[in-house]
Formats: structure tokens, sequence, C-alpha cells
DNA sequence: CCATGTCCTAATGTTGACATTGACTAGCGG
DNA sequence: CCGCTAGTCAATGTCAACATTAGGACATGG
């Protein structure tokens, strides 16, 4: 079990600056500053981060293997644009890990950890009353899912995850700058639905609520950006 | 579909040092050069590869992301060692993913990519009969679920895949060293089994058995490794 | 006017030197 | 005799200079 809900005491590990670039050019991409398409130099990022260009090199190639940014031999590095059949591709393998995250999670976990999510539920809930920026239920959004990957206990899952989180996160971003209204109005229910299942540990109807529950969203997705262009 | 079986004509990519390095370190791990637990020296491997460290850095940062080597923090890189619990959690990711593949392989392909896999099932059979090194049909194993996440023809699935390749090939190594006269004897009834499935179409079962695949292999294995030590 | 070949430039790919870190060992004090 | 501390060293982390490449501008020939 986690050591403990107040005091997330976890080893204090020195990171290189690769990961310290990475994780720049990250938040970057998700705040908007570099566009879908757009070219990232090296030499520039290394003024403005301050670091070398290796450093930066390093953090570019973990970029790169979480599909947000896409590198070719002496052609440079740009934002990887999202396609309707990018999507598919991405959920199809999310629904898949969502399936065997969410059945692992329900056979580990107990009742302090579906409250914890339903107060994430409940947060989700608050800040939409309070009319906040889209981009932060995003966050609240995909941080659900981050928790229900660790509650599974499965690394490896987890890694999974993390290798296609950015990209959903960036197809998230998307729907929403083609219109978020839709978006606003299911995000909190359909959450609220999954935590419920967790709790009840129902895992067949676990399993498959799960994944179609990806799958729609995968669909939705699609469409919108099929409209979209 | 594919270009054509002769002259497959594709892109002449010119790869760099770093992935060059990775693939040399990668195999020198398989056939048994570096052990579990053994230091990979960025120095050493510079000198004895003809690069620089730099490439070897970037090259040994790949192998990291496979689960392959791990690194920490001024402590350097070492290939990863085996345990119980290690299968257990490659082995839920790779049955989620093989379902998926599996399935998809079925709906996208037709008798031509069935016959291919049968020949290759049927070069294993060919192997073992002449009494070939087991790496050699620990290579083909791998190479026939290659070509099934490939004729899936998702992008994603297959790099899902092959961030846990390595640890999967790394595992099954491990397991005929524990003595593999149990391994000879199933491998070929196995996959001509699925590659049955996949030409009748029935995705149903398909998906089950795919699982299912998985999963057993996952526990003969995880219980050779306790067993073991 | 178009196709082809050449040169130039701006970026990435590569390298070896330098800085920093963590483990080990010897010396000291209790 | 044991524990602690400081010094040493071998390894990794970081950096800036150099080499190589892709793509375009330009000129040339058909």
């Amino acid at each position: 079990m986690e050591p403990s809900p107040l005091a997330p005491i976890r080893r204090a590990e020195r990171r290189g600056l690769a990961d310290e670039a990475a994780d720049r050019v990250r938040e970057a991409i998700f705040t908007g500053l570099f566009q879908p398409g757009g070219a990232l130099r090296e030499v520039e990022l290394a003024a403005s981060l301050g670091v070398s260009r290796g450093a930066v090199r390093e953090g570019l190639a973990v970029l790169a293997r979480e599909g947000l940014v896409q590198s070719e031999w002496h052609r440079g590095t740009r934002v990887t644009e999202v396609t309707a059949p990018d999507v598919e591709e991405v959920y199809a393998v999310r629904a898949a890990l969502e399936r065997v995250a969410a059945r692992a999670a329900a056979e580990r976990s107990g009742a302090f950890e579906w409250d914890d999510l339903d107060r994430l539920v409940d947060t989700m809930a608050a800040e939409i009353a309070r009319g906040a920026d889209v981009t932060r239920l995003l966050a609240l959004d995909v941080e659900f899912h981050d928790r229900i990957y660790r509650l599974s206990g499965n690394r490896r899952l987890l890694d999974a995850w993390l290798a296609i989180r950015s990209q959903v996160h960036l197809f998230l971003l998307t729907r929403v700058r083609l219109g978020h209204e839709q978006y606003r109005g299911i995000v909190v229910d359909e959450h609220r639905e999954l935590v419920a299942l967790l709790r009840v540990k129902d895992l067949t109807t676990l399993e498959r609520v799960a994944e179609e529950h990806v799958r729609s969203a995968g669909r939705v997705l699609a469409e919108q950006l099929a409209d979209g262009r």
C-alpha cells in the first residue's frame, strides 16, 4: 500500500538535466506554446532553457518515445500532428490497457482509495461549476487515469500508459479546442460510473465498461477531428 | 497492402550511431555476452564499438526504455535481472496487447499473410527436428509475434509491443536456460493453433485464445523462475 | 521553360574534454 | 573494537567545438 495519504514521501530522486528539459518542453506543448507541426530546434531550446544541446537532445528523445514529438534523421524534431487514424490507433491501445488496469486496481485496492478517487471527481465538478479553464479539467481527467494505473500496482502497465499518455493529453487538447461543451457535460458522470464499478468489484462489467469508456471517447474524438478539417 | 513480396522497397532510412549502438548491445545481451545484473560501462562500450560515449549513452537510454537495462543517476547502467513479479507484470501487459493485435490482424489480413505465418511455423518445426540451438527458436518465436503486431496495422500497438519485447525475449532466454525440453515440445503446436484461428476469423475465440496463450506462458515462466531460485 | 547539377547555409550528428557525483578506504576519535 | 569522517578515484553527467547532412538558391544546359 502507499505509505500514507499525507506526506507521500518518495525517494528524493536526483534527476538529470535531460529529464528536466523534457518536462519543460512537454509542459510548453500542453500550454500551447509550441503548436503541433511546429519545429523544435535544439539550439533555441538549449538557449532558452539554459542548458547544453546534449541535454536538450536527450530530453527530446524522451518526448519522441512518448509520441509527443517526431524526429527524423538530420531533419530535426517537430511536435506531432494529430490525425483521425492516430486517434484510432492510440485509443485501441489505451482501451486494452485500461481494461487490465481497472481490473487490477479493483482487485488490489479498498475503500480508502475509492474515496480518494471520489474526491478527485468532486474537484472536477467543482472546477466546472466555477467555470475554470478547460485545460485544468484535462489535467484532472488525465490524473484520474494516472491513479488507476498506479493502483494497478503493475509498473509495466503504468509505463505503457505513460508511453501514450502524452498523446492522449494532446488529443484531448485538440478536442476541447474544437468545442468543449460536450466534454464538460459528460466528464464527471463517466468518471463517477467508473469509481462506482471499481468499488463494487464487479470485475466483468468493469472490464467491459472501462474498455467501452475509452472506445467511445476515441470515437467522439475521431469524428470531431474528421469534421474539423 | 504491402508493396510486393519480392523487392520490399522501403525507405532507405539512415540511422544514427546511437541506434546502431543500441542494436549491438541488445544483441550482445541476447547472445549472453552480458549477463543479467552485469554492469555496462559507457567507456568500455564506446571503446569496443568504436564510437564516442555520447552515442553509447543515447543507445543505452533506448535500451532502458525497453526495460532491458536499468540506469540510475550517477550509478551507471546494468542489465535487468529477471524476477517472478517482473514476469507477471510484463505478461499481464503483453496479454492485453496480444488480444487486440490478434483481432486487428485477423480483420485486416488474408490468406497470403496466413501462409506466410505457416511457413514461419514450419521453419520452427524444421529447426527443432535438426536439433538447432534454442536461441534460434526463440528468435523465431519472437518474430512470429512481431509479424502479428505488424499485420495489425496499428503503429502504436507495435510500439507498445516493442517496448516490452526485449523483456519478453530476456524472459524466454531465462526460461530455456532453466530447462527447455518442455518449450520445444509445445512451441510449434501453440503457434499453429493461433494461425488456424487467425485464418478462420473466429474473433471471439481468437481474442480469448491469444490472451490465454500469453497468460499460460507467463504462468509457466513465473513458476520455473520461482523454483529455480 | 523545364530539368539537372552545383554551391551554400542552417540545422543536426558526433566527438573529446571538463565538471560532478557516489562508492570505497584509510585514518581518527570514542 | 566499532562507528564516523574526510579524502581519493573511477565512473557518469554536462558541455562546447567540430563534422556531416538535407534542402534550397542559383546557374547552366537542353
